[in-house]
DNA sequence: CACTGTAAATTTACACTGTAAGATTGCGAG
DNA sequence: CTCGCAATCTTACAGTGTAAATTTACAGTG
């Protein structure tokens, strides 16, 4: 082909890897797809990627962060447009955190993976999470508004994360029975609901 | 060798493999250790584990039964000999699970590896599972006796295992800052405390 | 126009994986 | 001692990620 490679083709040729990719992680879980796989799937020999990206670890985090933003846009969609306080809106938030997560279990997967490593999260990839996290801040800010201490409303957050991941988590890993993560969704609206 | 294999020999080989493994596992991940890795630590050829178990995935899961059967000892300990009332007894083993979690990162990894293939939960690893989550049934327990409803009861177990297992999760996935787990933990306690 | 330098793409090659299949070994029974 | 056979080891294969060598095809020059 040609000389030099524009920064747009090369950007949408890495977008392209990505989409593929992405489709066939989400149909087949990471672990079963190869490189040349991808590369079939694109119509392109096996080390083409490699020009793209440094390694199929890349594809990967490429991958996640798209996958976080599509997240974040859902929750962020979830909880502007839902009527009502801020706990109407929350709840509206979490049932679209679990229905994405039942979904798009591999994807979900993929995001939350436990065997990445982590990065100081300055990367393109911690501000994609940190986005999906700002749902989440939106809801505290409410909290302190209503008088909760700072501390309080972050630890706040953490907790609500932490009981919906965790309770996604184990309903995928099959540790709790289907519906679980809805059961823990509705208790902890329960507790939010009293302050 | 010898012509027949008598049904303790045959677990003791199975003991070492989980034992080699487990130690393999836990020091480098999984994923970084190859059945030729296994076997060589055992002083054997590559294929001999394969007469003892089916397949590499077998082997993972005979660890992670002994991983579980490991926390639940934790746990159980730490409910039944911290004193004081339920609430004291949960907040010891709440601290018992994530130090587990922080301090055996890849075991408990390998324990809640979200690309394991559900089974139906009647299997040696199924009832491992459930021996772990039995010290949060004896704290559902007392719930009841104190006037919840049993099915409310329940859902709380389910909540606060899913707190404490999303928070070591997003600790352990580099997503939230060290030491989130042990604040939503306290937060946690707060909420039991009051019923 | 042919020629050439060079970036992009492909092909080839290597070390490694899980594991199926064949070859070897060494003990117990006859 | 000899034979059978269970336990083990060796070999072999299809697959992986990717480094290195090779081919391809265009932009710019004479």
């Amino acid at each position: 082909m040609s000389r030099p490679l524009t920064e747009d083709d090369l950007g949408a040729f890495k977008a392209k890897v990505c989409d593929v990719a992405a489709e066939l992680f989400a149909r087949n879980g990471a672990d079963n797809v190869s490189m040349r796989q991808i590369a079939a799937a694109l119509g392109v020999s096996p080390m083409t990627p490699y020009r793209y990206f440094a390694s199929r670890e890349d594809i990967l985090v490429a991958v996640r962060i798209r996958g976080f933003e599509r997240f974040a846009v859902l929750l962020e969609d979830a909880y502007a447009t839902t009527p009502g306080d801020a706990d109407a809106k929350a709840g509206a938030a979490g049932r679209a955190y679990i229905d994405f997560a039942l979904a798009n279990a591999n994807t979900y997967r993929l995001m939350f993976d436990l065997h990445q490593h982590e990065d100081g999260g300055d990367s393109p990839l911690g501000r994609a999470v940190a986005r999906a996290r700002a749902t989440l801040s939106a809801y505290g800010d409410g909290l302190v508004r209503a008088g909760m201490a700072e501390a309080e409303a972050r630890a706040m957050e953490g907790l609500i994360w932490s009981a919906l991941h965790g309770a996604v988590s184990l309903e995928l890993a099959g540790t709790t029975p289907p519906g679980s993560a809805y059961e823990t969704l509705r208790l902890l609206g329960r507790f939010t609901a009293r302050l």
